[in-house]
DNA sequence: CGTGTAAGGAATTCTGACACG
DNA sequence: CGTGTAAGGAATTCTGACACG
């Protein structure tokens, strides 16, 4: 019922700050980069999930592990790519079992 | 693994007001009833949960219904209480069984 | 009793920029 | 590249009080 409080954003930058133990600059910076894309409140002020709290974490592990944000993307995107293909993939064999 | 998103404190009081429809002055009134317990950030400012939102909705429900803060915290006082009855009933059943 | 509102102040957040490297 | 910081302003929140009823 109602999609999962995990992924509702409600959360500020301070309370981020504090889940993650980012800085509100890091934060920041890392939307900047696109590999977090927190909401808007109509003054402004961004808002998060907890969804987003875990991104954040793995992205911090991440970084600290050397990897530089455009590499970061980089990987996102390349799983998401996977998992298209893995999806036209199964579409396709779904296919071809109808024939 | 770590307590349910759903019981951390990280949610503002004007996040609150647009997920129950309740106005911030009405939300502030209930937490001086004792209704609802938010935690408070360093500065002041409230912090509640999605629990905490559920909670709210139903407190709303019960007002409309006619029913006073007073009454609606008696009741919550009463259902911990039948809990703690069940608790003890349950506990004095299983020493009965090991006599 | 429950809630709206104006009031003044404090805490929170925002952006763009400079700095270091 | 990634992050700290000072700067000025805007949005958010806080409390205590008056009002109505």
């Amino acid at each position: 019922m109602s999609l999962d409080y995990k992924d509702k954003k409600v959360i500020s930058i301070g309370i981020m700050s504090e889940l993650t133990g980012l800085s509100e600059r890091q934060i920041r910076y890392y939307e900047e980069r696109k590999l977090v894309f927190p909401e808007r409140s109509k003054g402004g002020t961004r808002k998060f999930s907890f969804a987003d709290v875990e991104r954040l974490v793995e992205i911090a592990n991440k970084m600290e592990d050397g990897m530089q944000t455009f590499e970061i993307r980089k990987q996102e995107v390349k799983k998401s790519d996977v998992r298209d293909k893995m999806l036209r993939g199964q579409l396709n064999a779904a296919f071809k079992m109808r024939k």
